[in-house]
RNA sequence: CGGGGCGUGGCGCAGCCUGGUAGCGCGCGCCGUUCGGGUCGGCGAGGUCCCCGGUUCGAAUCCGGGCGCCCCGACCA
């Protein structure tokens, strides 16, 4: 039932107050989803079209690449997550049953999946296997936002594979950018294939599907272009520093004073050096054992926390400043000098002299340039800091990637996007807890190599509506737009026009083309706003100038295009075959 | 978790400071009008003013507590 006259598809003229992103905006006024909850979303019939049309897209390359699709429940014991260590995620929703069992909302289906395998899969003749489904995921997420780009509860395209060996495992990996590349060129979305943060529980290997546009909350890197264009999350970025240019050092460093002054923006000020001449300290507290660590970087530069945790091989967090106070000296004027090896000083690759990435020295060989720092005194800073001579360091890469920074050269450009997708290398993290073993040729007993695969439908929405909306509403890339046709028709109840309309709507339905047809008694500007706020690739619209001239009228919704108008009178085979041609050469 | 903001017909808001009949625009229903860009006019329906408690003769308004929602940051398998 396509008539607009018949169907729930409640527009709105202005959006809800508190919406910030485009998306949320235009989905809630264009009818397509309303909120319940905070991070709970329903999807309205025109909107779950939409969500179908991604769910479809995605289903169809999984199976081609051999991926068998099933169903896994969203409700689960905790046992399984008891036992790969996951039931004390915060996100993860706990919940008792009337015996009092612990049951949990499942957030991924890791433990589910392998669960099962590890019940089936008995020889190595099992193996591979690629298994997904499309569930919901529950995650108690601490702030939702933005409409449905971060909802609490939304459906997710998992995959998950199973293989004998890591080299398996690669196979099915690759398997999967193949089939996540061709879903993201269908969806007509623009989109990155990023390098991406593996964790620090072992994954071997992770990528993410980014889908650039403002309301994004992740940043990505780029440099370069076309096959060997460097895509990276900013958390894992790499890339060279621009370079500074660091004043000659006396033979030791020098206590200059600097009262009051704690930042670097303050301090580069006063001794009149640019920022990226002064070295920023970041004392950390280790997790395991409340170590402390000095963690240096340009002073241009900023500690990137990912990075840091992978360097670590643990997480950490910044100290406090009583604790800077008792072992290093006054908070805003420490630094590396001097410390007698009490602190162990880690030194990020941007700042180490002579080292790959290091600002050119034009001193020459009798000229070591310097770096100013905190003196660990109060009101003193020291100038003429030469890393190595006057403090030992280990030499780490832990900044975040910043505009003017180059990968091969290249300047890179950082932009915010949406990760709609992600693969994972999982390796044996799930299989060795929950006991997913093969017998192998030999009859040896052996863990079974994981991947995972995820995809977020929803998401893929909302970021093609991010991308291609224009001040009059959506514009749907043709892949996913809930109707391939909007049919208005214009005129009175008595117009022949409308006749007319009604005609070419059972024509186009009896064709089998998507056609939303309004044939409501409104007026035609409300019709016109309508459309352009739902946003499907073509309006036809039929009115007293369609009956005078004989053609229907065509309208691209991207740009706002007229296209050469469609005979009325013509064979319905003649007139559907005319809208395929159109329909195809659209975006 | 830190900071900020907001809860008043379906939506967007005013009223609150200074307590006294709950209002406006859009939408909705009916009648007429109009029919290629949200047409115009008339009549009308619709509200526990987020909840609980307190102050008061009287609370949307003042006070206390709670709940919900949004935004920024932190966080994000």
């Amino acid at each position: 039932m396509t008539r607009l006259s018949e169907y729930l598809l409640p527009t709105e003229k202005q959006a809800p107050a508190d919406a910030e992103a485009i998306s949320h905006k235009l989905m809630v006024r264009a009818g397509l989803v309303r909120q319940l909850g905070a991070g709970m979303w329903s999807w309205l019939p025109a909107g779950w079209r939409v969500h179908q049309k991604a769910v479809q897209i995605i289903r169809e390359e999984m199976d081609a690449i051999g991926g068998q699709e099933l169903l896994m429940p969203v409700l689960q014991p905790a046992e399984p997550w008891r036992k790969t260590g996951r039931y004390a995620i915060e996100e993860l929703f706990k919940l008792q049953d009337r015996k009092g069992s612990d049951l949990v909302l499942a957030m991924t289906h890791e433990e589910a999946v392998t669960t099962h395998v590890a019940h089936t899969v008995r020889s190595y003749r099992d193996l591979p296997l690629i298994l997904y489904h499309f569930q919901v995921k529950e995650r108690d997420e601490p702030r939702p936002r933005a409409g449905v780009l971060r909802t609490r509860e939304f459906i997710m395209k998992d995959a998950y594979t199973f293989d004998r060996d890591a080299a398996g495992l690669d196979e099915r990996y690759e398997l999967h950018v193949g089939a996540y590349d061709r879903i993201m060129e269908r969806t007509g979305l623009r989109w990155y294939r990023v390098e991406a943060d593996v964790g620090m529980m072992g994954g071997t290997g992770a990528h993410e599907y980014m889908a650039p546009c403002p309301a994004g909350e992740n940043e990505v890197v780029l440099a370069g272009a076309g096959a060997s264009q460097y895509a990276a999350n900013i958390e894992v970025a790499v890339a060279d520093p621009r370079p500074v240019e660091l004043p000659l050092a006396p033979p030791s460093p020098q206590e200059v004073s600097t009262p009051g002054l704690t930042t670097v923006t303050e301090v580069a000020g006063a001794l009149e050096l640019p920022e990226g001449a002064l070295l920023k300290a970041y004392p950390v507290v280790l997790e395991s054992d409340a170590r402390m660590l000095l963690v240096l970087v340009r002073g241009d530069h900023r500690v990137n926390e990912i990075k840091l945790a992978t360097v670590l091989g643990e997480r950490s967090r910044a100290a406090r400043p009583e604790e800077i106070a008792a072992q290093l000296g006054p908070p805003g004027f420490i630094g590396p000098v001097g410390l007698d090896g009490r602190v162990e000083i880690l030194l990020d690759r941007a700042a180490v002299p002579g080292g790959a990435d290091a600002p050119p020295s034009a001193g020459g060989a009798s000229g070591e340039r310097g770096y100013a720092t905190g003196a660990n005194r109060p009101d003193a800073h020291l100038r003429g800091v030469v890393p190595g001579r006057d403090f030992p360091f280990h030499e780490v890469d832990v900044r975040t990637v910043c505009a003017g920074d180059t990968v091969a050269g290249q300047q890179v450009t950082i932009e915010r996007a949406i990760e709609i997708g992600n693969i994972f290398k999982l390796g044996t993290r799930y299989s060795v807890p929950l006991g997913a073993h093969f017998l192998d040729e030999a009859g040896r007993e052996q863990p079974i190599w994981m991947g995972c695969y995820g995809i977020g439908p929803a998401r893929i929405a909302a970021a093609a509506v991010e991308q291609y909306a224009d001040e009059r509403g959506i514009s749907w890339p043709r892949a996913l737009a809930p109707f391939a046709v909007h049919l208005v028709a214009v005129g009175k109840a008595a117009d022949p026009a409308r006749a007319a309309a009604e005609e070419l709507y059972e024509t186009l339905r009896a064709g089998g083309v998507e056609v939303l047809y309004d044939d409501r008694d409104a007026g035609p500007g409300e019709k016109f706003a309508d459309a352009e706020l739902l946003g499907c690739p073509l309006r036809l619209t039929v009115g007293k100038r369609a009956i005078e001239s004989g053609e229907v009228e065509v309208q691209v919704r991207r740009e706002r295009r007229d296209a050469p108008g469609i005979p009325l009178d013509g064979e319905p085979a003649e007139l559907i075959r005319g809208l395929d041609e159109l329909c195809r050469i659209l975006p």
